[in-house]
DNA sequence: GTTAGTGCAAACCTTTTGCAGCTCT
DNA sequence: AGAGCTGCAAAAGGTTTGCACTAAC
């Protein structure tokens, strides 16, 4: 359980362990998602109906800072919030659907080799990097390429069909 | 100048070339630098003082449409506005420094790499990509030693000392 | 018992939208 | 002439801040 080490990392720094941030540390850590602010709220209420949205932003801003979490922006593929992933060993890259949302994760050792060619190039010291791409899933392709068919012989066909992954709120 | 191709790719598309676009185009692709939306509307007003805010957002909504120019985040050094860049030949990463806010430009056979992995190994069309890295320039290492130890021994020296780079409003 | 952390309300910053009037083609 | 664009005001979305109260150590 990973969340156990940010646990400790904090402690080790003088920071507390509140019941709210225990919460929302095993949500970020067992989602396994992608959560922005918003998200791990909700679902941080359905455990502590009481926790305020404050709280979620100033842990997210605690995590960040001792490096315990990563902030994505996922090509601001559904607005402008910002994303979170527990940090792991291995960097990696977001590759975002523009039309269907879906996130895949790209591992490979060229992300560490442009790591460390950009540390000896320039001198610099890394602390954080991101990279995200964004396009077409293999199966928006095929869709895509019909709506747009579609629309240039019809004007308004059946409504280009809103696409996004819905959220229920 | 490049911004005459953006002009004609526009107008092909029956985009009209109105004087407030004219302004913002050849600011965006003139200033060699990044620019956010706040900096975009200064520079436009000291050549049409009634050139509206909301027109600079349009315009850039526009052209990033139209892939055009390229958004970037710049890691949020910032804040948590958007920064824009004509779009060039070649890919490329930027380099932040988290403390003195410089931004490196890092050009490499690796971003072009991955890119063809990433297509390959997802069935992806990517449409946009951004690689960001954040950390501490050369010249701030040694500085941020100095403020860390400094702040080590005595609790408030003489000030960590404000580091990022003004804006002058 | 202290000091850090929480909740609440209100502010803040960046960006978007509705609409009437203006202007490019 | 007419669709497209602008400016203005107002709203929206995401995040931060001030302050009194509460809880972790």
């Amino acid at each position: 359980m990973a969340v156990s080490g940010i646990k400790d990392s904090l402690q080790q720094r003088g920071v507390r362990l509140t019941r709210q941030r225990k919460i929302l540390l095993d949500l970020i850590d067992q989602s396994g998602q992608h959560l922005d602010a918003d998200r791990l709220y909700e679902l941080a209420r359905e455990k502590d109906p009481k926790l305020n949205r404050v709280t979620v932003y100033r842990t997210l801003k605690l995590l960040k800072a001792g490096g315990l979490v990563d902030e994505l922006d996922l090509m601001h593929h559904d607005g402008d919030q910002h994303y979170y992933e527990t940090r792991l060993k291995q960097e990696h890259a977001h590759v975002i659907c523009l039309r269907c949302g879906k996130i895949e994760e790209f591992f490979g050792d060229l992300l560490k080799k442009m790591r460390q060619q950009i540390e000896t190039h320039f001198g610099f010291d890394i602390v954080l990097a991101r990279t995200e791409v964004g396009g077409y899933c293999a199966h928006c392709q095929v869709l895509r390429a019909k709506e747009l068919a579609a629309a240039a012989s019809n004007d308004s066909p059946t409504a280009p069909a809103p696409h996004r992954h819905p959220r229920s709120h």
